[in-house]
DNA sequence: GAATAAGCGGACGCGAAGTCCGCTTGCTGT
DNA sequence: ACAGCAAGCGGACTTCGCGTCCGCTTATTC
């Protein structure tokens, strides 16, 4: 074959290194977990690490990202109100129940991959951004669309949402709850959200 | 004197320390600057610079926390609508106003001391929690008012304000009235909001 | 101007990042 | 089967920032 696959050792070293950062992430605090903690774990040498992943965060956006695809493949084709057909404030609701789920599941690692201003350039950001913005656009929302999309978005950054559960012990029904009222309110503000059918 | 005063050579340093380091967090990426820099523009050796900041968040928190404070005692004893008096959702509006205008002034400094998860420990971020909270009791939105708090004061984050701001163009301005778009539509849902006067 | 201790500052140890390169090993063609 | 090859491996090494430690300096007091 022209085009090489895979070697079977190198294979074997890719399964290992996610499986072993997986489990570091999820037993450790995820900003402590070093490049040479997950060589170690995983039995593998550092070059070996570094020849895939050019730092900490790659190893846990790859881990992120099935994930995150699979979220993204529901709200593209999936059944509403996730999916289209719903209005957009009940797609905005189901949304951010969707993202809280995520959150809940994979916190640790999207602690790892999606910190502070890296979860702007990493990940699926621009997908979140494209879709919130499309739902504005449904609604009406055209005015303050642009600055609207971060500022809905906001609340669901990895370290918000830890913080009110881990350290406010607050439940993840009354953080939906929450987001959802936010939802509500601004979609309720859509000049003709209800021209739409 | 029984309490000894600060020693001419220290006020000194730290006078000179505050000034170089905020020159530099305004000059370079607040983010990549280490101790030793500030220390080297500040003309004083590491243990110096170590004796009264722990670290580089520490220095940036000293700066920043004259701007805080400026801003806290406006919204205690300060005129409406920014202060007490007028209705919860003008205050809140003025609030997300205001804290637009410290972001803008002193991003730099805000990014060098409260990205990420230090934001809920450092600083000031107990201060907006209540005043936001006070906020939502007077409007009579007990419900959610736990998880709502954050939720609003998520888009404040530092990075996401720069991120809109810088990378995305997007002016204060209309930032500002996405934040209080946001506002009205979560105020406008509380059941008894009238009933203030 | 001597005594005192607060303050100074740079050398140092530590640990993580990231690179480099000689060795190993899976794969292919004969 | 096995020889040749390059993809892949891994750990030693360099670099860099953090934070500490301790002998020296100097402001202050009497």
């Amino acid at each position: 074959m022209v085009v090489r696959e895979e070697r079977a050792d190198a294979a074997r070293n890719r399964t290992r290194v996610l499986e072993a950062a997986e489990e570091l992430f999820a037993r450790v605090d995820p900003a402590s977990v070093t490049m040479e903690d997950i060589a170690r774990a995983a039995g593998v040498g550092k070059g070996t690490l570094y020849r895939r992943y050019p730092n900490r965060d790659a190893v846990a956006v790859a881990l992120l990202d099935e994930h995150e695809r699979r979220l993204q493949e529901r709200l593209l084709t999936g059944r509403p109100p996730l999916g289209p057909g719903a209005p957009p404030a009940a797609r905005m609701r189901a949304f951010y129940a969707a993202m809280a789920d995520l959150l809940d599941q994979h916190g640790h690692l999207a602690l790892a991959a999606e910190t502070g201003a890296k979860r702007f350039t990493t990940g699926a950001y621009g997908f979140w951004r494209a879709h919130v913005g499309a739902l504005l656009d449904d609604a009406g929302l055209r005015r303050q669309r642009g600055a609207l999309v971060d500022t809905l978005l906001a609340p669901l950054a990895p370290e918000v949402y830890q913080y009110q559960r881990r350290v406010l012990g607050i439940s993840r029904a009354r953080i939906v709850a929450a987001l959802e009222l936010v939802a509500e309110g601004v979609f309720a503000r859509a000049p003709e959200a209800v021209k739409k059918a």
